[in-house]
DNA sequence: TTCCTTGCAAATACTTTGCAGACTG
DNA sequence: CAGTCTGCAAAGTATTTGCAAGGAA
């Protein structure tokens, strides 16, 4: 079942402005604000309004096709395409804003030790690094 | 050196929103929002203003009296007193909102790790667990 | 033809800024 | 007294909502 399956599937509709905002997030390399977003279809001669990207990637996240991110100290949220990629966090440079993935997660292991803890059923963890790239340091 | 030394050794002044912000912050079992402490500096009957929260928030955090913190999907940030405190993270329940300390932080090798592997120079840190508490599953 | 989707305008939420008067040291 | 701090008004940024027209299946 491919994106455009899955979104029928769910009673919403392939889209012009949803396959334009599919195929942005598809060619990123890191993770785009609606702003970015935004701008980017400005770039590629997309007509589209703010709202309509907002809306798109509300949908978009309710059928699980995009992850939401909202990294510390931005003050604004990010996505990304989910299809096929494994569970992974990032790491955010402070000073030219760079975001890098980090294919690792230690925290499998520490979601027991905190249920026994905390007796909270866990359901998500959110996990970020920031510091300087190689170009700023 | 106390808290009203830090920050007159900084040129800042000891004032009477001061001094209540801070009393709040340290009387609270949980971090709180700009608007949740102006909340409980109006039920203490202490004439202020929201803008003076925020700035004196800021300034705190400057200090380093205080640490702030911006939970997974609240888009609000929050504040907790930092006094010998040790570093440590929360878990939110994603039913009540109710914030828990976790003293535990499992990240010092991997910092190691990332630094290695992505060459950034690690700063920060931020880890937050979400979930449902005992009382809400 | 149904009803999901879009654009535009407007509203909301959180946070920051400008300025003149008030207060701290 | 100098310089910081405060309240009030207003601006700024990110995001959401209402509504009528447009578009997908």
């Amino acid at each position: 079942m491919d994106v455009n399956d899955e979104i029928r599937a769910s009673g919403k509709r392939m889209t012009r402005t949803r396959r334009a905002v599919l195929s942005v997030l598809e060619q990123s390399q890191y993770p785009l604000s609606p702003t970015e977003l935004y701008a980017q279809l400005k770039k590629h001669k997309v007509a589209i309004d703010l709202v309509t990207v907002y809306r798109n990637l509300v949908t978009l996240k309710e059928l699980g096709l995009v992850t939401q991110l909202e990294l510390h100290q931005e003050g604004q949220v990010r996505y990304e395409m989910r299809e096929g990629r494994q569970h992974h966090h990032h790491i955010r440079c402070k000073s030219c804003g760079r975001i890098v993935d980090l294919l690792l997660c230690p925290l499998k292991k520490l979601t027991a030790v905190i249920e026994k803890e905390t007796r909270f059923v866990v359901g998500d963890h959110s996990l970020e690094f920031s510091g300087w790239c190689p170009r700023c340091q």
